[in-house]
DNA sequence: TAGTGGTCTAGACCACGGT
DNA sequence: CCGTGGTCTAGACCACTAA
């Protein structure tokens, strides 16, 4: 591993442990540079992981201090990708499991055709899952690939996890994600799948999601009861 | 201005632009280190800055590319910091006004203790508003703010932007947010202001956010109909 | 005025991708 | 193998804070 990852580690640890205390400031650079036996520019480089995760602020002719609180943000910060694909999300409280009712293909409408950025003869692939955590339904999903994109999607790879196969199988990297997310009212499917009552909301996500070079591989409405599950998310605003 | 931002600008620009292309290669560093008459490690610093916007990758051994539809992502990304306090959301679309419906101090509850980090004896700021947009009720805002850390608040303040309040002039800076979003049923209060019918979701973002050096300043619950307003964001997933 | 963080240089070496 | 990005050095000077 790198160095100034090392120290980054390092200096992360000695907050967490109370060695460098909250609200008060760290030793100043070139100490750290002389500690870790580097440069300035190194030990700046680890500082603005630290300062990334919220942990530490500098102040330009102060010094550089330890947020308070701040092993209470550094656990908020790891629920910044909460919602990268449901599998991944859930993690270890249980086990998913996808009820398929739709899967077909097909040309796509001008919607589609705008959101994904393609032409109206680009081919898509048409997913509609039933999503269950410990058999109870939790989600419904309807999600719209190009084929060109996301080729050779099977049953077993939507049984599971699209985006496992899209990152393992297809070697690709997944960036940046483009979300609305409202509330609205029941839907007839929310009402069969979901056993959703006329009078329960439902929480949708809309989302575009972009490969790491730039090409748009999803559009998909995830819906779900208004009692089954929230969005959380930790906003930088970082100046 | 700093010439790292500088140089980023100038290349964003050839981006957007079209003078570097979708998906090609821009110049290696040491070329664009000659071009600007810098240094590579200044190259790098702006580079970092087009990284972290989603308009180029970089790949080990082979280049630097631009993102596809990377105009399009600079577009999204701007949309990121979109939910700091309402005021800066609406932006120019129209006139906001608060009709303060509650504006006392108290001590705070057991919830409120915990979420802000304070202790029973610290006294609170209790504010409720129905927010306007051009003279419509778009959302109701229920505020709970610890006085030691938000001092003089006044209903002229109220009328206008908290926020604007605490960075003018009590000179101090916001950080992280931490936010949960979810649909509910309407409550009572939802129906009298917001005029939601029994079968109107809401959709309501809670959140504590954070002063840029830790301190939580605010613990509120905002809420807004269904047919009023969307919550948009893009979420990073940088490797 | 002294101390601190921010910017910047002009190199060096390493890691990786593609030929 | 060459070309490219990633890491790192040992300085210098500037901008800002606080006494």
């Amino acid at each position: 591993m790198f160095l100034y990852k090392k120290i980054a580690d390092d200096i992360r640890n000695k907050i967490i442990n109370g060695t460098y205390k909250d609200g008060l400031a760290i030793p100043e650079q070139r100490v750290l540079a002389i500690e870790y036996n580097t440069s300035r520019v190194t030990i700046q480089k680890s500082l603005n992981i630290l300062k990334f995760e919220g942990l530490i602020t500098s102040i330009q002719g102060a010094g550089t201090f330890v947020k308070q609180n701040a092993n209470m943000l550094s656990v908020l910060d790891s629920k910044i990708d909460n919602y990268i694909g449901l599998t991944r999300e859930v993690g270890t409280k249980g086990i998913i499991t996808s009820e398929i009712i739709d899967f077909s293909v097909r040309f796509p409408d001008t919607l589609e055709i705008e959101k994904l950025l393609i032409t109206e003869e680009t081919p898509v692939y048409n997913i509609d899952r039933l999503r269950n955590l410990n058999n109870e339904p939790i989600s419904l999903e309807h999600t719209i690939m190009p084929i060109s994109v996301i080729p050779d999607l099977t049953i077993k790879v939507l049984k599971n996890s699209i985006y496992e196969y899209i990152t393992n199988n297809l070697g690709l990297r997944i960036g940046l994600a483009n979300r609305r997310i409202h509330a609205d009212k029941p839907h007839k499917l929310d009402r069969t799948y979901l056993n959703c009552e006329i009078t329960d909301p439902v929480l949708e996500v809309e989302q575009v999601v972009f490969l790491d070079n730039g090409v748009p591989f999803e559009y998909s409405k995830t819906r779900k009861r208004y009692d089954k599950g929230d969005i959380l998310m930790v906003q930088a605003n970082r100046n």
